[in-house]
DNA sequence: TATTGTTATACTCTATAACTATA
DNA sequence: TATAGTTATAGAGTATAACAATA
């Protein structure tokens, strides 16, 4: 391309493709900016109004999804962090009183990860305001454009699913 | 709204904002997880394939696109992190020989910091990569489809500066 | 042997605040 | 006094690797 272009020797289907190239490397930039200032905005809220950080928001909703608790590895595996870091926060929240470790009958190794009551409340309370602040976020955009934008999204997401299958 | 739920009271319309709730509440993750998977992907790839970070290459794309430099409060404003962090992340630049600062004529306080000729060649290099990997990562979606979504989300930063500034 | 979870360590990014030199 | 930049410090998140207990 570089070649081409010094030898002005570009061909027409080139020059789309380095057009398209460069509008690929602006709407990057543009989706990273937008994503980045509701996250920032997020998770000052979330410190400002609640002491919390986002890991340990996330790690809070997937044990609310899952009233019967949670593995220290099956946390891990679905955070996508390492463990050692799952054990960091849940050593923080357990000290708040917000989640509890119980041993698992059967397996002496592993333990059951769930809210506490305190927990479940102090989250229900928090995931409110986030909605809230979300819905607030993306208010600019009208509802059929939030559903265009979804499904443009989901396009993006499956895409990148089949090419990273492809890539094995 | 809650309350509503609960006392089975719901309008219609309270009906339908409660389901854009939550249509809003998906639509954020979504967008959060398709644009942190790009992200997680090209910071691991600039890291194996140039060990560079993130910031690092951010502050030489800042640098690339001014010839004459840039101040260490210019940089430090555009990066939106404090003057601390540019001190250190220009500092390990400097090391490698990639960029350079230079005392600012009139201004004894300041400096102009501008990329070498190393760095010009370097930061080139990658930025030739990068654009490539945005290009395979945004791939799923058509042409047609891109410029859909950055219309959306163009809509979708202005409305969010609109806020800000109605805010202030 | 493999797995679950913890511990120890190190690195990057980040912010705050105190500081120096210059304007 | 105000501004440009540095330094010191602290805290969060992350990964890696060594480790203990159990399967």
């Amino acid at each position: 391309m570089k070649l081409a272009q010094n030898s002005q020797q570009m061909t027409d289907m080139e020059v789309r493709a380095h057009a398209d190239h460069h509008a690929s490397l602006r709407l990057w930039l543009r989706l990273l900016s937008c994503t980045t200032r509701i996250e920032d905005t997020i998770r000052q809220r979330l410190r400002e109004q609640f002491e919390i950080t986002l890991p340990r928001f996330d790690l809070m909703a997937q044990l609310e999804r899952e009233p019967e608790g949670l593995s220290m590895s099956e946390l891990s595996r679905r955070m996508m962090v390492t463990g050692g870091n799952v054990t960091n926060i849940v050593d923080q929240l357990e000290q708040e009183g917000l989640v509890v470790r119980q041993s698992q009958p059967g397996d002496r190794r592993a333990f059951r990860v769930s809210l506490t009551p305190s927990g479940r409340k102090t989250f229900t309370a928090m995931a409110q305001e986030h909605e809230d602040w979300v819905v607030e976020l993306l208010s600019p955009l009208s509802e059929r454009q939030q559903k265009q934008l979804h499904e443009l999204l989901s396009t993006l997401k499956v895409g990148q699913a089949l090419q990273q299958k492809e890539s094995l």
